[in-house]
DNA sequence: AACTTCCCGACTATTAAAGTCGACAAACTT
DNA sequence: AAGTTTGTCGACTTTAATAGTCGGGAAGTT
């Protein structure tokens, strides 16, 4: 029951260029370098992310990645439901892996793991990037 | 992000014993064929739910599994946090497996974690094991 | 005593996620 | 134009957790 890094690792990714929105191409390494996330990793993630609308790079000297969306119009749940693509063709929800699931059509569990991916989604939704950003040092925190 | 088969055998199981609440024993062998789930794994997973004070067991002829709580009694959330003893300890919020966090004490993401937990557990202890049990083929299903 | 069922520790297998490598392509600098 | 910087891309390796198995033993039942 998690969050994959990966996932973890692509909200900080926008997070961070969040921070320097306005201020051109952020490359790789300083994304990866502030926001602790391996450098190699990282260019695999976020070229991917350019499939999603919400970032753009630009190669060479002055190059990086940058928004084409501004802070406040990114919710998580953008974020979220573009790198679900992955996991969820599959499952019943897409929170419950399950390729060929024994109880289809009668499955007890179903309206259950709904309910919890609806009340989870409604989080991601109300979550922009730019609040993450406003409250970040208003937070009381990990351990 | 998901939910593990194991838990998800794990409720399965109860929910399985508990619509055989009061016809004594069930047998592991039965429950895993009910149920769809492989039957030594099962033996494991039951073996652990003894811990949780939900069910109990008994040896021989005779012999099965059987809840000690009633199902209206249960949650789904008592279970799901009996099984997350395995995976907590270590991670921010128990959702975001984070050993040693970078971030520690200024996490921007560690509030919505949270919000993200808490919306998870509410809904899990509204539901019951009854509950499922009375809505079982009321429901619309997978795929 | 014979049989059935749970018990339990150790073991193996499988899979997804995590992370890496190296050659290449675009953009800028001088 | 040459050289440097930075992103691009596909294939590859590693790691760790989950999933699942085995076989002998212990407790009941008849």
């Amino acid at each position: 029951m998690l969050i994959t890094k990966k996932n973890q690792y692509a909200l900080r990714a926008i997070f961070e260029l969040a921070k320097h929105n306005g201020q051109g191409p952020r490359k790789i390494s300083e994304i990866a370098k502030a926001q602790a996330i391996p450098e190699k990793f990282l260019e695999v993630i976020l070229n991917q992310l350019k499939g999603s609308g919400l970032v753009e790079s630009k190669r060479g000297f002055y190059g990086g990645y940058y928004l084409i969306r501004s802070p406040e119009k990114i919710t998580v749940g953008d974020i979220m439901r573009f790198l679900e693509r992955d996991v969820d063709p599959i499952g019943c929800v897409a929170l419950v892996p399950e390729t060929n699931c024994p109880f289809k059509g009668d499955c007890a569990f179903f309206p259950m793991w709904n309910r919890i991916k609806d009340a989870i989604f409604k989080v991601y939704d109300d979550t922009t990037i730019q609040e993450l950003i406003d409250n970040e040092s208003a937070s009381v925190n990990c351990q």
